[in-house]
DNA sequence: TATATAATTTAGTCATGCCTAAATTTGTTT
DNA sequence: AAACAAATTTAGGCATGACTAAATTATATA
């Protein structure tokens, strides 16, 4: 069994590799919070258990058996934030932290029983695809908030769960995946966008934006 | 916050000077798998952080916020095995060792909402009292079965969940908490017990009468 | 092409928490 | 009271996984 520090690398990695291929020690470093000599460490101990392709300087990606544990721990972690929310109310900011915890820990037949309960979900609260018991992912093809014109209907699909404070703030105006909402007005220069959800306006910043993802573009003269 | 191992220390020095007062390390060591030079090193730390009383060569105790500390996971643990039971149907069996890992890592929030789920109960699924969240504990005045006599009758109050092959076989002939039964015959020279549960004969050993705790017992003239 | 800068790796430390082996203390027995 | 056995502590090691500081490699710029 793996120690929890090497679980949390692997799953780092994939998420990583997923958006530009080979990964380097400082971007991993980075959003583990920790040091590149750190990182280089624990690269080193994961060559040898051959989870993962490495060559000094030159990035790390995984292998066939590297990948296959992160998606094992990222399905325990999208299914336990789902459970979270589901069965016992957990508000949709506060399921990543607890979940970041208890993946590490739970046996798989207790996450069988998670999955019963929720009825087999493929998605997690925050929209993101829960990958099957065989490491099977579905990819969307959601395009980010910030490449939407004036004008354009579409609904979320999935945001982003790393900032709790910006899942507070999008719940307060009823924005979760399969929220619908229409652009009405993106300001110049990089400005941010006035939305109308269910007949109600909001602003949101561009780095907000950046962070949610919408399905089903529509332009108006289209419907 | 205090590590894993040191968590597991202070619960288990809880449970060891409840029945016997002063703790050895020896005792200690045995109890949780571990060589006493060990038990030894993790005694100093949490002496240092004022957890525990503890002169060498002469046993340790908790301190009263090493008994605060104890007595909240301890109901961790027992609030996660009967939420284990009862919502998500994990046999009584599995539920320790499930919640041996689990009991760690949890929240105080999701931990109060597992509590409000489950109506805020007193016992886990083999009958230990729920401390509440002051820490108070609510002692029962069971017996051991092996303090039964011939043609007594009694409730199971607790069994205890350290061997699941045990509870398993208990379960076979639905021996739980609750349960009543009726002595019928206990064999000479320290022999097993012969019981009457709901009807059937059941044969029951020294060694595992000795895990099993009842109440309310009476004489069958007393009836 | 030479050099400056940025990224990465190496080397050496530290804290946890376990281990074994050896030394010490306690308590009991003769 | 001395000697022995049992329990306990000390001393020294090992694996993890983090760190800092220094050395190395890669890359971009002049």
């Amino acid at each position: 069994m793996l120690t929890h520090a090497a679980e949390d690398y692997l799953k780092s990695i994939y998420k990583l590799q997923e958006k530009g291929g080979k990964v380097s020690t400082g971007i991993l470093a980075e959003y583990l919070d920790v040091k590149p000599a750190s990182a280089t460490g624990m690269i080193k101990k994961l060559k040898t258990m051959k989870l993962v392709r490495y060559e000094r300087y030159r990035g790390v990606t995984l292998t066939a058996a590297g990948k296959a544990i992160a998606l094992e721990i990222i399905r325990h972690h999208r299914l336990l934030e789902l459970y979270l929310f589901k069965a016992l109310g957990v508000p949709w900011d506060g399921v990543h932290e607890e979940a970041e915890k208890l993946e590490h820990v739970i046996s798989e037949d207790v996450e069988a029983r998670m999955d019963a309960f929720l009825g087999y979900p493929t998605a997690d609260p925050h929209g993101a695809p829960i990958p099957d018991k065989n490491g099977v992912v579905v990819q969307t093809a959601s395009v980010p908030m910030t490449d939407l014109q004036d004008g354009q209907s579409c609904v979320v699909a999935e945001v982003s769960d790393n900032d709790s404070a910006v899942l507070r703030h999008l719940g307060s105006f009823n924005l979760y995946p399969g929220t619908a909402f229409r652009v009405i007005e993106i300001a110049p220069f990089e400005g941010p966008f006035t939305i109308d959800i269910a007949g109600q306006q909001v602003v949101i910043g561009r780095e907000v934006a950046k962070q949610i993802f919408v399905d089903e573009v529509r332009d108006p003269d289209n419907v």
